[in-house]
DNA sequence: CTAAAGCCTGGAGTACACTCCAAGGTCAAG
DNA sequence: CTTGACCTTGGAGTGTACTCCAGGCTTTAG
């Protein structure tokens, strides 16, 4: 598979891939005539780091977790730990972005979110304060 | 109020204020020395900005939201809807993050998340095949 | 055989949000 | 009157993750 099928396949730009080896993320052998040749598992390494980085893993992170699996001694057992690290991580965004909802909507619930508060006048930063949640 | 005073009060170095003022977020009066000051008020709007950015929004978007706060004919009205556009990202993004975690959840669910895929001889690319969620 | 499409490399450029630095002005304490 | 803390400016540097380009091979289609 040569880097345009990958990246048509992906959905990763050709310069991105060739970013992602220099990075340590993605080999490749090379043809004969100096092309790059990716296994067809590419793709899905590849959908694995897309979802990592939506997870808001850098690609140094990224990196380091494969780096990591290629060599455990028990493959199953350091996926099981990069899964439950992930849990942890998206579980901990999810209570911060709750708390903030939760401001959000108590704020917007009132019949006017600044009625309480709003006095003739009011400056720019006092209006930002009452935004601040 | 000057500018180390705020610094420390709000957190943010004073290379980040001069910076934010270059942005256009944040304006100060001089003083007679050249000195910049601050309102109190200050503080509040740098929380709000610090919010905003954990919310996701750039720079350049705070500082529309707040020019957009400024200049509105009902500055309520307006800070409403500021509020209920937060409010969007907030729930979009954990909508986003529950689907993950129940991924996750999912796999970490099996008594072995990997052994009714996993064979002898797993490949880096096939590990990570399976982590994709 | 030629033209187009695809690949290679190294290096520059971009956007974001800082962060640091040099050179110099200001001010209060001792 | 000096020392040290604090302030000013403009400009350079950092890290992340690309993105684009020039100059030059290779391959494929007509």
């Amino acid at each position: 598979m040569r880097i345009g099928e990958l990246a048509s396949a992906s959905g990763i730009s050709r310069d991105s891939l060739r970013f992602y080896e220099r990075a340590g993320l993605l080999q490749a052998r090379r043809q004969q005539n100096g092309y790059r040749d990716y296994p067809a598992e590419a793709v899905q390494l590849l959908l694995y780091i897309k979802t990592a980085q939506k997870l808001g893993f850098s690609l140094a992170e990224i990196g380091s977790n494969l780096a990591r699996l290629r060599t455990a001694p028990d493959q199953e057992a350091a996926i099981t730990a990069l899964l439950a690290a992930k849990l942890q991580v998206v579980e901990q965004r999810l209570d911060e972005l709750a708390a903030l909802r939760n401001e959000l909507q108590n704020r917007l619930g009132q019949v006017c979110p600044l009625r309480l508060q709003a006095g003739p006048g009011t400056s720019p930063a006092e209006a930002a304060r009452k935004l601040s949640v």
